[in-house]
RNA sequence: GCCGGGGUGGUGUAGCCUGGUUAGCACAGGGGACUGUGGAUCCCCUAGCCCGGGUUCAAAUCCCGGCCCCGGCCCCA
């Protein structure tokens, strides 16, 4: 016989995990839907088209794509904002401003698998679309932020950046692969110093260049020290609006109350190209080789790309495959029990003791406990045994013997001590075992 | 796409270097000892060398290719 292995980069979710899945995702569910975003959900799979639109090389590169039985050019969606760009255009420019969409959902992304990297992942983010003002981004980046509060974490960061300065830090140092310099910054921390002085090198920077690029990268802390610094480095007027912008941001973070969880890091760049304005991420310290765990920021001319009508637009996405592993590491995550309450196991293969089984674990479950019974038809000693072994506290035993007289055994698994009740009466003593 | 380390029953492993008994052990699973009372013990059973090729009288073991896993690069969540 062949044996079938998973696709690479794919995971099977068992119960425990499940379990645990669903409590963060709730967690963080519950904050998006308080920030009155609604969900919805696009197709798993789209035109090729559709992320090519977009042209990022190395999102195109990690397409998951096939041609259908139609002929057609189709590829498993890398990311959700192409999808809900293209419903946007489609049906909702002239909806009221703005648009607040969440999702919760899988991605596909054709990568090497790695820690916290798979080709099947989930993410759970938001689109705010139709929103020039900065009063946007602070909403979506208090948003990311309590939802990481929402599910425990604590220690993080969202650090945030801003693709306009870096463009003009570009032009200042006369720089025409802009995208290229952004990649190389956006590498800082990864490198020592004279790696990374060594990298600028090569990317073709004079001496003094490469010192505005260790001042710029040194643009990393709370707005008060960083944005006076910020405004030696950037004389131009626009960039001068920028920064009067991130300091707004800063004042509404704080009456968000969220203020503390975030920084300025001027070298961010992201790695999506459609990136206008506000960039951020999400870094939590971990031993885990996990970077950021979500990202975004704001996208104020790919609407129009997809052909729309020029409309800004902001959002971000949260890792879960990221997110989960560093909330398990600092033990955030609940444990969850998934053995029944109550277990009904039946002495004697008669259909009459048969049914009975049945009968009572049915009127078990239909009082709203999580109730099982013993479908092996085991004996007693492996029954009970069975029961043990998940931990299952109340056994429900049901004997000839005992049924002529229309009782049946109810055992607390963790004393011995077992009472014989009246069958209708089931269902009274095992909630008052459980204690509710 | 590139680089490094790995792949033995369901799980964890011994064996591999130095080719040669029926591939060992533990746990888990099923059954029994025990036909109406568990957590103990004992017995039995189920079940494995990732796939393909090569070398050899002989391959889990050596060689090559592929697949998958872990990690790194690129990139990203």
């Amino acid at each position: 016989m062949t044996k079938i292995e998973r696709v690479k980069g794919t995971r099977d979710l068992l119960p425990e995990q499940m379990a645990k899945r669903r409590y963060v995702f709730d967690r963080i569910r519950e904050v998006f839907e308080r920030y009155a975003f609604n969900e919805i959900l696009t197709p798993t799979f789209e035109y090729t088209r559709l992320f090519q639109l977009r042209s990022g090389e190395e999102v195109v590169r990690q397409l998951y794509a096939f041609k259908d039985k139609g002929g057609r050019d189709v590829s498993l969606r890398p990311d959700l904002t192409s999808s809900v760009a293209r419903l946007f255009v489609s049906q909702f420019q002239n909806a009221p401003k703005p648009v607040k969409w969440y999702y919760i959902t899988n991605m596909f992304r054709y990568e090497e698998p790695q820690s916290g990297r798979l080709r099947e992942f989930w993410q759970a983010g938001v689109e705010l679309i139709g929103s020039p003002g900065i009063e946007a981004d602070a909403e979506v980046i208090a948003l990311m932020i309590e939802s990481y509060l929402a599910t425990g974490l604590k220690d993080f960061t969202v650090n945030i950046g801003d693709r306009v300065l870096l463009d003009e830090f570009a032009r200042m140092l006369g720089v025409e692969d802009d995208i290229g310099l952004m990649r190389l910054i956006d590498k800082k921390d990864k490198l020592a110093e004279e790696e990374f002085v060594e990298a600028l090198m090569d990317f073709g920077l004079k001496r003094d260049d490469v010192e505005k690029v260790l001042s710029l990268i040194e643009l990393k802390g709370a707005p008060d020290e960083v944005l006076p610094k910020a405004r030696e480095l950037f004389k131009s007027e626009s960039a001068a609006e920028e920064l009067k912008k991130i300091e707004e941001l800063f004042e509404l973070l704080e009456a968000y109350g969220v203020r503390d969880y975030a920084l300025i890091d001027l070298g961010i760049a992201r790695g999506f190209d459609y990136y206008t304005s506000i960039v951020f991420e999400a870094i939590a310290p971990n031993e885990l080789g996990i970077g950021s765990i979500g990202g975004g920021g704001r996208y104020d001319n790919l609407i129009e790309v997809f052909g729309g009508k020029p409309t800004p637009a902001t959002g971000f996405a949260i890792g879960i495959e990221r997110l989960i592993p560093i909330l398990e590491s600092r033990g955030l995550l609940p444990e969850f029990e998934l053995r029944p309450d109550v277990f009904v196991v039946y002495i004697g293969r008669e259909l009459e003791i048969r049914k009975k089984a049945a009968e009572v674990t049915r009127m078990l479950r239909r009082a709203g406990m999580k109730a099982d019974y013993d479908i092996q038809g085991r004996k007693l000693r492996k029954a009970l045994d069975y029961a043990n072994r998940f931990g299952i506290p109340i056994v429900v035993i049901i004997g000839k013997k005992d049924l002529a007289e229309g009782r049946v055994t109810v055992r607390d698994m963790a004393t011995g001590e077992q009472r014989l009740v009246p069958a209708e009466k089931v269902v009274e003593e095992v909630r008052g075992m459980l204690g509710r």
